[in-house]
DNA sequence: TGTACATCAGTGAACGCGCGTTCACTGATGTAC
DNA sequence: TGTACATCAGTGAACGCGCGTTCACTGATGTAC
């Protein structure tokens, strides 16, 4: 049958969502190209109808989850009283419901050993999302210069995957929350004293 | 055709220590039973003489690798000079020998995302060993008390263990360097004043 | 207005491949008598 | 000392399975005349 363009635009649209979410939860390599085409109602043979390869969905997934992520703390950033927008976003990185959903979350947190060892073209495209997905943050970080404020970024959003990550693998919900909170207040005191 | 204990235990050994390197290389999941059994010098089918399965042959992994990077860690941290010594651990761990070397490197900065998605039990037993590790360096920690130095360590380690992960993800050397040069000051300064 | 043809998202089957796991078998050595 | 048997690390083949990718085909709609 023929299909209009919002509805491949539809279809594009779903499975990209889809993908955003499964690899987060799962893992790139755990998440099958079949499962995912299923999961959005089609079959896997029309994956290459919306995408050149596995490679090609990651990217665009990662692109995607950053922009997704990226938005929402931008959002309750400015939506912060005044000279609290940065302890906003630390808090929010690092709450209980973040932890909880990674597949709704930061990609660092949830991929950051698999974007290392992808192949370089691939890389340099997520070194680029990475680069873009740190201006938005530069309005809410302290510092008298560009510089300055970027490479406080570089530092707190790596350190707060790296957290968030361990805090993930511990069983105990209360060892979870104490994990978050003295890393709260860590960050909050370096960062946004 | 008959083998010695010690056979027995040196082919137990070589596995264990391929699998360790080989799942911080390139993740479990691309980490074949198969290929690492090959790269040993055995045929896959003897894998199940020596692990009940590929989760057991993960968590041994982890220990193995746990073990070495934190003896090899306690080792510089003892030889060095009066006070020295938690600087010379956040150098050794944020160096680009490190960053190089994610094969025999730290298990949190390769694997943490996925140590997050094993099955409960694996996490458990993971947690435990975790858990072992840190009290290793329980002595370099500042700190009146002793649940203040596991604090430290619990946001230390994690935080490190995120920077390198996403340093490896830049594909220029410069910047590597750049974010570990920043990184080495800043939790010099926090920790190890 | 009516007919002929082009488009192309999605299907369904197939490709070769490696996965984790099981199992009957091999055969050199160790143990029992 | 010599013989019979048990052990068990490692082999090789097989199990069912899902993987990423390709491709001939379908068929409703759009376009050309």
């Amino acid at each position: 049958m023929r299909y209009s363009p919002e509805h491949k635009a539809q279809s594009h649209e779903k499975i990209l969502s889809m993908a955003a979410r499964s690899f987060r939860e799962r893992g790139a390599d755990a998440s099958g190209i079949g499962t995912v085409m299923t999961k959005v109602g089609l079959k896997k043979g029309g994956f290459y109808r919306h995408f050149k390869s596995k490679d090609d969905l990651f990217v665009e997934a990662v692109a995607r989850a950053l922009d997704e992520t990226g938005r929402g703390m931008v959002e309750v950033a400015k939506s912060a009283p005044e000279g609290e927008a940065l302890r906003t976003i630390i808090e929010r990185y690092l709450s209980m419901g973040h932890l909880n959903s990674p597949g709704t979350g930061c990609v660092r947190a949830a991929l950051g050993p698999e974007l290392a060892r992808k192949p370089i073209a691939v890389r340099r495209r997520i070194e680029a999302l990475l680069d873009e997905y740190r201006e938005r943050f530069l309005p809410f970080m302290p510092g008298q210069t560009r510089e300055e404020k970027q490479a406080k970024i570089r530092l707190l959003f790596p350190s707060m995957a790296g957290v968030l990550m361990m805090a993930r693998v511990s069983s105990d919900p209360e060892r979870r929350e104490q994990i978050l909170r003295e890393a709260r207040k860590f960050f909050i005191n370096c960062f946004a004293e």
